[in-house]
Formats: structure tokens, C-alpha cells, sequence
DNA sequence: ACGTAGTACCTCGACACCGATGTATAGTTC
DNA sequence: GAACTATACATCGGTGTCGAGGTACTACGT
């Protein structure tokens, strides 16, 4: 997920890692913030794979600067990454948001109607939370009124979803 | 997460490992397989905290079972956690959602009101996935579709959740 | 002159998590 | 009779993540 970002950011525009980490925080801060221990990390792995590049550049104010960019291995990987998400990508809604973010880059609208093909499949799937002699049970049944919420709010995030990528799709298949 | 579930379950009922790996499918396995392999090291760590307690039983059809059993510091150490979640369980909807599965057994209804009115305040403050010139982007303000989206998205779960975080404060403040 | 905040990068140890694999029994399918 | 699924537990190596700490420079207030 963090690496996703790294590729997708990349992909609009060569960036050093301080800024990198800015623009991850403000992408999905606010939900989990990232470590500079784990930024740092994650990018030598990417360049280890040969899917970025590093120039070294005078620091603006400070240290040296490191300038990032995604070699044409680093674009086919984050094409592959989008165009091909790992199931937690499609289940994980904080994962899913990042793929999202990002698939206006999968340039191809078939592709990414597949993609959200794959996300509206998760959500048709009956499951919930709870559930009691292997039925999954609804809002109107639990009496928990905590989890009576989860039940509640997971429907309105489901409906919305459902109704933005139904009609996202329609537009996609036009355009196909 | 995968903690606070074991204590949350075991709050319930005394349950065998095995069982206890069903139920945590159950909860969050949609979302979130774990595996086997962080369930028993998991139920091996709080049981080293003292938090639960281990009682052989013959197997029904199998191994011996292990039945798993929550201690009086295991039982305070789940209030601990219900009552005062850390920040990531507070902005991550996944492990808030583990958190209202188990809020009920918190007991004292102004105890229940401080932890919601927490995600409250979460939900409340101004925050995006995406930033121009520092400021949030509104979905109407983005052209990406899939941004737009996640605005989309995001924005009906939010609402849907102040709404129910709000009914379900009302009545809480009036049954303290 | 001193402290603090911001920029910019890095290392290291600890640890949670995972996939692969192993052990053993019982029932069901081909 | 073999293969598979389910029950029930466990270990192990690899890896991603994190907090704590370190280095070094600039800018600003006091």
C-alpha cells in the first residue's frame, strides 16, 4: 500500500523523499501515518528492484537532496500493481481508496472497469460482521446497539459505493 | 486488533483456540484474513501478560483442545482497552469496528459515551485524501473520477456515522 | 548565545505478521 | 485404497513496520 503510493506518486512527478512523505501523509495520514522509518526503508526496496531512480541534488535548505523517479521497470510495476490488485487491495478499504487514487494512470478504461468490476463483485458477496448460526445476521436483529452501528454504517458505505460504481462503470463501458 | 478481539471473545465465553479463529474470521475475515500462524503466537503472548489462562480438554474429534479462559487481569486489561482505544483505533474504521463489537461489554454507559464522542471528534475535524495549496479538495472540485469517488465514498460513511454517533450519544447521555 | 522548529536523510533493535510446513486424528468422497 | 476436508495445535524464517535515536544545516525568536 505504502509502496503503491510511492510508485503512483512518482508516476505524476519526480519527487525527494521529504516531500514523498508529505504527500503520503496527506493522502492517508489522517487514517494511519506512515513512519519515516518505514518511508525510507520502503523506497531503497523499490530502487533494489530497479523500479526508481535516485539523483542526487543540492539540498534547497538543508541535507542534500535525494530526487526520486520511476524508471520504465518502476511504471510496468505500478501499472501491474493497478491493473491487478491483491485481494486485501480489493476487501481493505483503506487499500482499495489507494488503488483508487491512483487508476486514472491505468490510462485504459476497460482495465480499470475490470478493476472496479472486482471491488463490486466483493461488495454483491453477502458477509457481514456477525453472524449467528452461520446466517450472517442484520442491523434490525442485534440488539447491541454498538454493533447494531457497525451494521449500519458498513450498509450506507456499501450502498453509496455500489451506486458510485455502478454508474462510474456505465460511463466506463460507454467510453469503451 | 487481533487482540482486543481475542479478549472481547473470550469476555463472552471461555473458547478453544480453534473456535476462537472461527470467530475472528467471522468478525473481521472479509476484511482481513489472519492467519493461523499470528492467531496461536497471539493467544501465546497474553496469555504471558496473564491476561488468560490455558485448560487442557481430550480433543472432540482431534488434538487435545486448549481452552482458553480470560483472567481477572485479562478481563481489566480488556476494559482498559474498550475505554481508552489508541489513536489508530480511533481514525482506522477496521479497528474502530473491533472496538464497537465489543463496546457493549464496557458496561458503564458514560465510559461508552467518552470513547464514541472521541470517533466523533475524529469525524468532525476537516481532513481529505487529497490537498491543493494545503486546503481539502471537495469531490466537486476534482476531475479524476476515482478521486472523486473516494470523496464520494468517504463523505456517505462519514455521514452515516455522525448520524448514528449522534442518536446513539442522545440516548446514552440519557440512560446516565 | 541558546533553544526550537523545519528540512533532509539514515540506522538499529524489537516485534507483529505471514506463508510454508509439520503432526495427528476422523470422516467423507472418488 | 487414496485423496481430501475438517479438527486442533505448533514452529520457523523472512519481512514490513515502528519508535528511538543520530547527523547536519537553516531560520527565527529572545
Amino acid at each position: 500500500m505504502l509502496e503503491l503510493s510511492i510508485l503512483g506518486f512518482l508516476h505524476e512527478t519526480p519527487l525527494h523523499g521529504y516531500e514523498l512523505r508529505k504527500r503520503v501523509a496527506a493522502l492517508t495520514g489522517h487514517i494511519k501515518p506512515i513512519a519515516e522509518s518505514t518511508l525510507y526503508p520502503a523506497i531503497k526496496r523499490l530502487e533494489k528492484s530497479g523500479w526508481l531512480r535516485r539523483d542526487q541534488q543540492p539540498g534547497a535548505v538543508a541535507a542534500p537532496r535525494h530526487v526520486l523517479s520511476l524508471t520504465d521497470g518502476g511504471r510496468a510495476e505500478l501499472m501491474r500493481r493497478l491493473a491487478e490488485p491483491e485481494p486485501l487491495d480489493i476487501s481493505n478499504e483503506n487499500r482499495w481508496f489507494t488503488v483508487l487514487a491512483f487508476l486514472r494512470h491505468l490510462a485504459d478504461p476497460a482495465a480499470q472497469a475490470v478493476v472496479l468490476r472486482r471491488r463490486l463483485a466483493f461488495l454483491e458477496e453477502p458477509s457481514s460482521f456477525f453472524y449467528a448460526d452461520d446466517r450472517p445476521v442484520s442491523a434490525e436483529e442485534v440488539d447491541d446497539p454498538f454493533r447494531q452501528g457497525v451494521l449500519v454504517i458498513a450498509r450506507a458505505t456499501s450502498r453509496a459505493e455500489l451506486d458510485w460504481l455502478r454508474t462510474t462503470l456505465a460511463a466506463l463501458d460507454a467510453a469503451a
